[in-house]
DNA sequence: ATTATCTATAGATCTATAGATAATGC
DNA sequence: ATTATCTATAGATCTATAGATAATGC
């Protein structure tokens, strides 16, 4: 009974404890290290370490540590920058409020999904002082462009947030993303909290306490159309 | 008319443009780099550039480049925390929205005389995960618990909050320290801002706007108070 | 032939120490 | 004598490339 090898190439020194394919491995393991120790900490090696391979064989999988990064990153906003549009259209009869707690739920999901809460890096200076990464930055602007663009009409002209317009998508980005990281690595989003993050960024822009539920009802069961519907 | 010097010790190859100590200009140059690159990403090499020393003449004022970070997050801090007891005495009379106000009120404003928004590297995984700066992080730890004591008073105990109790600190502290620094660099912190910042932290906490005017008047009034009293 | 790894290493950093030097202070 | 700088450099990284090797695929 002799194993069966099924992949080609020299095999690893460690043989690799997952069947995910290898660059997904290393991107996993690159989000890990990158969150717990920051980006310009993480050295290669501990990278290849981590993933049971050498220093070099990272090489052949990306060009560099920028790239994997990059990619990282791109998933942290893809996915909600890809439903903006139809966000914006099946919430085009309802409530301004509304409209924001339903991107802000989407959003939500997409941090949630994204391996190690890497969206938490996309403000550090790391990400952005390096051109490296402006491929990202534009993606992400739309997104922050869709927050305020939506989450101003919601609050009203004369409301005075704690932002700029110019500002107050931005402010609204930070709040999602930085109490979806604190809710702690490993355990799923629940329901529960997802909509506790979306009513915060309501009650962030003045939104009255007697408008936030019905607006959360109206974008949830928005949300179960979107998420069977694709992202066109 | 020979030029007086007046300061002991080898003279620098390139005089300095200003008169302050100079352990005061590494941290006001470390500062803007770790801010704009990142801790990691920044070298000793470049701070020392940034001064107009050699690399090697910054180990007289400093231990190493952890050093010069923590210094620099605890003076983000540091004002806050000692006066925190004081804000809890002189609010005890009052609405415990207008503690939370007055708490907000003063983070900002240290946070704004601290060199560059250095406040904003406080989550960051450069700080978080080294030993280095334990002392700063359980300064900060302080500063989060009161917030969390004071905003759970002011919230009610049956408000759902972004945060589960203990991380309502946290969230508010992120909160204050974010737009801060969107309030971009340079620019001296107005106190329309803080105010508008301070009522954000209310906001995020579920309080009712019509319970934000009065908290913000009461805070204002005792926080002229505070600042001409120490400390103590 | 193609794929995915490995070994070896060059070259570019970067931190921190040792010891010299040029001011002021007494 | 003390202070604050300088020069020089050792030792420890860290990134990225070149080229070899061991699988599978045809």
């Amino acid at each position: 009974m002799s194993i069966r090898r099924t992949h080609p190439g020299r095999p690893r020194l460690v043989p690799p404890k997952t069947t995910a394919p290898p660059r997904e491995q290393v991107l996993h393991a690159a989000a890990q290290l990158f969150v717990t120790k920051g980006f310009a900490a993480t050295s290669t090696r501990e990278i290849a370490d981590k993933v049971g391979i050498r220093q070099a064989s990272l090489y052949y999988h990306f060009t560099g540590k920028d790239e994997i990064l990059a990619e990282l990153l791109e998933r942290s906003v893809r996915p909600t920058v890809d439903r903006i549009e139809q966000i914006e259209r099946v919430t085009a009869s309802e409530s301004p409020e509304t409209a924001l707690y339903l991107l802000a739920l989407v959003d939500v999901h997409t941090l949630a999904e994204a391996p190690d809460n890497i969206g938490m890096l996309a403000t550090h200076p790391d990400v952005t002082s390096s051109e490296a990464f402006d491929a990202f930055r534009s993606t992400r602007a739309e997104l922050a462009a869709a927050y305020g663009r939506i989450a101003t009409r919601a609050a009203g002209p004369a409301s005075a947030t704690a932002a700029e317009p110019g500002h107050l998508g931005e402010m609204l980005m930070h709040l999602v993303e930085v109490t979806t990281s604190l809710r702690s690595s490993g355990v799923p989003i629940s329901a529960t909290t997802a909509a506790t993050i979306a009513a915060t960024c309501l009650r962030a822009c003045g939104i009255a306490e007697d408008r936030i539920g019905p607006a959360a009802s109206s974008a949830a069961s928005l949300a179960d159309a979107l998420s069977t519907a694709g992202p066109g």
